[in-house]
DNA sequence: TCTTCACTTGACGAAATGCTCAAGTGTTCG
DNA sequence: CGAACACTTGAGCATTTCGTCAAGTGAAGA
């Protein structure tokens, strides 16, 4: 037997519901597996702050450090988890390593999560 | 002594660095929170599978069983935590709860994202 | 070259997250 | 009313995630 979910037959589903519900069919997975992937990283109350930062200006990793009042050593792991998501892109000069944000698409998905953050609400 | 996080003037901060830099705030607390609960709910895998199924069109739990093959006590959990972020919205028609996303900015913020992962990339 | 500054990394423990199963709720139908 | 259907919820466990600390790297200046 191979009941992989679940063989029987809803009732539900053969009720006047739309028949092609049923078809339909999740987008791509690499295209979710990519997109989980930014959401999860901006899914962090501490990055998002750095982020919205970097929305503003590219800084260095001191700068944020005193931006945010917090630890380098937190911060630069923050950042190592944006770079591997592609979030942020650096650019060496000199001594200091500079961010910013990796490309316009994300800076207008990061500035759409806050314009939703500022509404009224409640 | 009250060493909150950093009392030594990093040497960085008094170079040729824009003065403005270290006034700069991140964004508002409470939008940051809203904000990345908000991402933090759309970076889960499975329910970003969810979501880009009720950005086509609203779904009853159990077509939403149907449609991720997943079973139904795992789907019902994940959206919980949807509703309680509001970025899914209910409505009930006899036995049936069907599902919708909460409004047309959650949807576009969704549509957003997986714009972005689709493109080629690496 | 040796030190200093700016930052990165690896490892570990604590806390948050997600899934599963069993039991519970609310609605309809006989 | 009682049974069946369509869900929801709570508890427990396994996994993931985050912050911290100590050690490591790379560029620049003495």
């Amino acid at each position: 037997m191979m009941a992989s979910v679940n063989d029987e037959e809803p009732d539900c589903l053969s009720e006047p519901h739309d028949c092609v519900v049923r078809e339909l069919k999740p987008a791509d997975e690499k295209t979710c597996i990519r997109a989980a992937g930014i959401f999860r990283a901006l899914g962090d109350l501490s990055r998002l702050r750095l982020l919205s930062l970097l929305a503003k200006q590219e800084m260095c990793v001191t700068e944020l450090t005193e931006c945010l009042q917090d630890n380098l050593p937190a911060i630069s792991q923050r950042l190592k988890l944006l770079r591997a998501e592609r979030i942020v892109a650096t650019r060496r000069q000199g001594k200091h390593i500079f961010y910013r944000l990796a490309d316009s698409h994300v800076a207008h998905l990061i500035a759409n999560g806050l314009a939703h953050g500022e509404e009224p609400d409640e």
